[in-house]
DNA sequence: CCATCTTTGTGCACGCGTTCACAAAGACAT
DNA sequence: ATGTCTTTGTGAACGCGTGCACAAAGATGG
């Protein structure tokens, strides 16, 4: 997985496991093809198939939702397309407002899948005064000094943050003491944020980086006996002669 | 967090679990930190405060790793950065094609995280003729035709998909025909893969979908009492007058 | 060399999530 | 109405991950 929740232990909010939720918002997008096909029911077997998951998981994970299915024949897709949508809350409309507008920013904006699912782009928000008013994904840009005023008059609750990790958290500063309460973090740094703010974060980077380790394992077992790949005792104490490239942590995801 | 692991059980490689191999990521970005400010040594509880994480879940990850604290003083920042990524495998050079040169493709090609971290870009690969030759971050963009002579010449074993959801599987089944045995997936879809390819996900309109549930619940909580919110057995059977606003699952993250 | 003090490494218990396997429910045919 | 057949919903067992709490290790000072 991309990213995890932070802060927060697993909340178990009225019920629905966090690991049940988490997978809704696919079952949901399986559900809204088979609607656009016209397919009046699905079992759990062909449900679970299409959203890549098993199909006792699907059936428990429903049956936390209630019992919306009807034994020998399957769920209704129309019905669990509306249950699901009601239940994470989609029924509504939900303001977001985008800060840092970089490549990532703009890539955001044009995301189609936001406002077909009830997510609305309020306003876009960036720190480079030279950015002010430029139309981005058909939405002017605003300067950073407009951000309290925006989350205030659209009664924004969720923000997302695409600036560079050196911002991030001055950014997630103000826009809890505006009033959002949620927030996505694509900015390379550990957010502190008060009780009761949700961040979720997706960091390309270490999911390279996880990637990378499975794919060493791969090659390593392959090449199994070649000249004695991780060596029993690495002399401990000797200092690693820092020379593995010049590294630096440059968060650098974008100038916003 | 953001995506989760697709297919492959939870491979628990050499011992070390999955959830560990996920925090290291996070361990070696705090630690790189401390290393640029010279620090020679630190406990296990400042590390884990600046990871975010529990001191007790930091050292039980580590002890999978070996025995590389001192009792007493702490860890060596220098020696852990360098047994972390050696355990990561970044101190190898790990080739990434990028296939959709879109907003987010140009995003994740100017991302100064990959090369810091022993990623190379080889390639941005896109199907539009018109992109071909055309310079991203710094690298010309070729033809979707070259894929299979760009993946094999320069060795590539990871690629990352971030084109629109209707070509992701088809992509998806050129680069591990051609060798790719790890796929970084960006496009709202569930790819089928064989035996042996790790498949990660990253995907923004989940994430922003896991925020509003638990942004309604927090509203819910709020507004006990006001207008018997969820009400206790909606008529079942009757149709939920499909008008939520025209859905339609529009997946364009860009267009590739 | 001994005592004290700090910090690691880990045994243990607990809880969440997953999966199996089956009984109950209902559709459908006769 | 009755029987058969399909598919749901869930009880129960299991395994992974987390966090507590403490013993062992070693540094440091006298």
């Amino acid at each position: 997985m991309a990213t995890g929740r932070t802060h927060r232990p697993a909340t178990r909010s009225r019920g629905i496991p966090e690991a049940t939720v988490a997978r809704l918002p696919l079952y949901l997008r399986a559900l809204t093809a088979l609607s656009e096909r016209s397919v009046p029911t699905v079992s759990s077997e062909e449900l679970a198939a299409a959203a890549g998951v098993n199909s006792a998981k699907l059936r428990k994970d429903f049956s936390y939702l209630g019992s919306y299915g009807t034994r020998g024949v399957g769920y209704d897709v129309e019905y669990l397309v509306y249950q699901i949508s009601r239940e994470l809350g989609l029924t509504q409309d939900w303001p977001v407002v985008i800060v840092g507008i970089g490549n990532l920013g703009a890539a955001l904006a044009n995301y189609g899948g936001f406002a077909s699912r009830g997510f609305r782009v309020a306003a876009l928000i960036d720190a480079d005064p030279g950015m002010a008013g430029k139309p981005v994904a058909g939405i002017p840009v605003q300067h950073t000094d407009e951000l309290e005023k925006i989350i205030q008059d659209d009664g924004v609750s969720i923000g997302v943050i695409a600036t560079p990790a050196g911002a991030a958290q001055q950014v997630c500063d103000r826009l809890v003491a505006a009033g959002v309460t949620s927030i996505l973090n694509f900015a390379p740094t550990v957010l502190n944020v008060p009780e009761g703010v949700d961040v979720r974060k997706v960091d390309l980077s270490i999911e390279l980086q996880i990637l990378a380790f499975h794919e060493q394992r791969k090659a390593g077992e392959e090449a199994a006996a070649d000249a004695g790949v991780v060596p029993p005792a690495v002399a401990r104490k000797q200092r690693p002669s820092a020379d593995q490239g010049p590294d630096g942590d440059v968060p650098a995801v974008m100038p916003a």
